[in-house]
DNA sequence: CCGTCAGTTGGACCT
DNA sequence: CAGGTCCAACTGACG
């Protein structure tokens, strides 16, 4: 199967002709998109080259153990996510080696090592997916700027997303949409809809020689140096295309439970059989094309009269996917509230201990404990706990910055993908896009909401097993001998909540009222003595200053 | 007469 | 579910 032409004409570089007497080597780099379906960029390196040389560089930065990190794993990612990359690579090069090639292991900084490769390979087209974001933004650039100076040919589709996110931007005026609806409005229908994507490939021209460059195979995670950790159950993802194909296979067998998916619905608790597809991770990496898996459920949704719609359905998770992109694409600072013109501006706490409590899951409510435990045990949690505990951390009893929390949530997610992690934190603390800030999501409501049975929390903290439901929810009313043998088992103490709801709900309403009207007096834009004022003035409860609707609803 | 600005209103938004 | 916020569209005073 051929792309269409629309989907080549993505590409931001002009295409120069091609010489096909001197012999051509391509290079494809590797960065997300670890797949061969559905991957432009591959199939284009192999069309009409002579060499093709599949490379993943290896950052150190990101994959070295990091023995003072609050988890195992580098400075950066948790062990869980690398495990999954690593395994994500080894599938990937045993499906380029189905195809006559293999995958090129390199190590270093990427930048320099793929400068240093199209220089010695004599590399004369370059091809990877355009990614938008903000690391690759930059590393980009620096190569494209070398590739483009020493006449190497450049081809860099958007593949990773169903739509182009400057393309949205362009079509709304310059700004990203704002919400979910105008979002899809603007969209349209995706323009590769009616052509084939490519899901195969019969093969990939040979590697030609790496001259005296250091290739390795894709490492293990001991080579890499991190010690063997025993773990009570394997990891509940294995990384790579085919677990994905997989898994979207077994996934969408159930026609009616695809057509008829409410995100809404889904039950955060359910871990035996999983309420939603738990694709993300894949989506993530780029195992599973987004638009491939777009088809697929369009298909389905053919053969039944009345399927959900976005944004609920099963297509909507996509769409909410490029919505996050595309707003992370258009907003400077998105990743951080200062100097982010769609971020609310507010004095947040810095307690570390609070927050420490929170990340080691143990804050004394344990339906937010349990998922903390499975978010490290897993790295994965349903996207509705995500809620449960973003929402606890920044408005029920802590109210520590969102940019903390999400910090937590990048480590240690598999599936952590920098535009929607962000993106669901400025939602969740009613930074932006959501500014229902009394509505306070405690874990009370949640627990009640989602888990009638306390089956999850009883899952992940089997002490609670014969527990009485009211002592599950409100821990603090547990005698003292329940409350020492769960500290016993779990090993943490485990305490009374820190502020009762209705003093964190008061103290939060305050807080963002006060935000509101600096934000709207600044433009979004405020100065460090603002925020300071703002904190102090907030901090005195007696001079709290609310919104004028508010001040006029009391008079 | 018209353009500007400040203030009001009502509908849409909500993973 | 309900309701705080946003954003168009509107209103009206002013020069």
């Amino acid at each position: 199967m051929r792309l269409s032409s629309q989907t080549q004409s993505l590409t931001r570089f002009s295409l120069p002709s091609f010489d096909m007497t001197s012999g051509s080597k391509s290079l494809m780099w590797f960065r997300k998109g670890l797949r061969i379906h559905d991957n432009p960029a591959l199939e284009y390196a192999a069309k009409n080259s002579t060499h093709v040389y599949p490379v993943f560089v290896i950052d150190p930065h990101y994959m070295k153990p990091d023995p003072t990190a609050f988890s195992p794993g580098s400075k950066l990612a948790g062990l869980n996510r690398i495990r999954f990359l690593l395994e994500s690579l080894v599938d990937l090069d045993y499906n380029l080696k189905k195809l006559g090639s293999r995958l090129l292991v390199l190590h270093g900084e990427p930048g320099n090592v793929l400068i240093r490769c199209l220089k010695e390979w004599d590399i004369k087209r370059l091809c990877f997916e355009y990614d938008t974001e903000l690391y690759y933004q930059a590393l980009d650039a620096k190569v494209q700027s070398y590739a483009l100076e020493s006449g190497i040919e450049i081809f860099s589709p958007v593949s990773h997303t169903l739509f182009n996110p400057a393309e949205i931007i362009q079509k709304n005026g310059g700004k990203p949409p704002m919400n979910c609806l105008s979002f899809s409005k603007i969209a349209g229908d995706p323009h590769w809809l009616s052509s084939s994507l490519s899901t195969t490939l019969s093969m990939i021209p040979p590697v030609g020689d790496v001259g005296n460059f250091e290739v390795s195979e894709v490492p293990t995670v001991k080579q890499l140096g991190y010690e063997d950790i025993q773990e009570e159950e394997p990891p509940i993802f294995k990384g790579g295309e085919s677990e994905a194909l997989r898994r979207l296979r077994e996934s969408i067998k159930d026609k009616e439970w695809v057509a008829k998916f409410e995100k809404p619905n889904t039950d955060p608790s359910a871990f035996l059989k999983p309420a939603t597809t738990m694709l993300s991770p894949y989506l993530k990496f780029g195992c599973l094309s987004s638009r491939y898996f777009y088809q697929c459920i369009k298909e389905i949704e053919k053969e039944f009269k009345n399927h959900t719609s976005p944004p609920v359905s099963l297509l909507g998770q996509l769409f909410w996917r490029d919505f996050f992109y595309t707003a992370g694409f258009g907003t400077p600072n998105f990743d951080r509230m200062r100097g982010n013109k769609i971020c609310r501006q507010i004095p947040w706490n810095n307690d570390d201990e609070l927050l420490a409590a929170w990340r080691d899951a143990r804050t004394g409510f344990p339906w937010i404990d349990a998922i903390m435990v499975q978010l490290r045990k897993w790295g994965w949690i349903h996207h509705l706990a995500r809620h449960s505990v973003a929402c606890f951390l920044t408005r029920g009893d802590l109210f520590i910055h969102w940019e903390k929390g999400r910090d937590v949530f990048e480590r240690l997610l598999v599936d952590s993908d920098w535009a929607i992690n962000n993106g669901n934190w400025l939602w969740l603390s009613c930074s932006s896009f959501f500014y229902q800030y009394h509505r306070i999501y405690s874990p009370v409501t949640f627990g009640k909401k989602y888990d009638p049975t306390g089956a999850y929390i009883r899952h992940f903290l089997p002490v609670l097993k014969d527990m009485p439901m009211e002592y599950i929810y409100e821990p603090w009313t547990a005698p003292l001998i329940i409350q020492t043998k769960a500290n016993c088992i779990i090993g943490k103490d485990y305490p009374k909540p820190v502020i009762s709801h209705e003093t964190a709900s008061k103290e939060c309403k305050g807080k963002m009222a006060a935000a509101y009207e600096l934000n709207k007096e600044k433009n979004g834009m405020v100065s460090d003595e603002d925020l300071q004022n703002l904190r102090t003035r907030v901090e005195d409860q007696s001079q709290v200053t609310g919104s004028r609707r508010l001040k006029q609803k009391l008079i």
